[in-house]
DNA sequence: TATATATTTAGACAAATGTCTAAATAATAT
DNA sequence: ATATTATTTAGACATTTGTCTAAATATATA
């Protein structure tokens, strides 16, 4: 849990992810969207991947990243928790 | 947003959202549950108030801290976006 | 007024984070 | 084989973060 908030914890990454809610991407698809350079990029795509968040597959020369939803619903679980008391 | 995430990117301040899902507590009650300093809880309770997590009220020497669970609710809205795309 | 209690502010410091450039790795094309 | 393209790894560096102790502020009590 730790580690998927703290890959939340950044605007770039949080774009990514939404990036991705529209369409797998290649890296570098990704990385061009971004005035940052490619293996700052890279890096937050690790931070991403460590947190299951994202999950990398490499085809030939290029590496697809897509959105791992089952994550989201876990966040979603632990958010839920402060609804489910009555006022 | 950013302010939340940062927010919540700390297991002592989601522990804090967690213990005043029970009830409203005092800093100095809060602060007893945890071996770090009173200072370092403070400064904890101060981001979770930026954040508008918590809302801070003076009763006398003490100050309540109760949950503020609208942002909790604007939280959930951004992670909805991850669930709409159908498969 | 002086003292005790509750909490925050200030300043220091080590560790973690986000960024960069340069180099390495891997696959494709000439 | 060599060059090109896609991506990651390594190392450096400035900024941010979480923690601490000491001091300050605010309220209550003797």
């Amino acid at each position: 849990m730790n580690i998927v908030f703290k890959a939340l914890n950044d605007p770039t990454r949080r774009e990514i992810l939404e990036m991705l809610q529209e369409r797998d991407m290649t890296a570098g698809e990704i990385a061009e969207q971004f005035t940052i350079s490619f293996p700052s990029i890279s890096h937050h795509l690790d931070i991403l991947k460590q947190a299951k968040l994202v999950i990398a597959e490499k085809e030939g020369q290029f590496v697809y990243y897509s959105l791992n939803t089952t994550v989201v619903d876990d966040i979603m679980k632990w958010f839920l928790q402060f609804k489910s008391k009555k006022k």
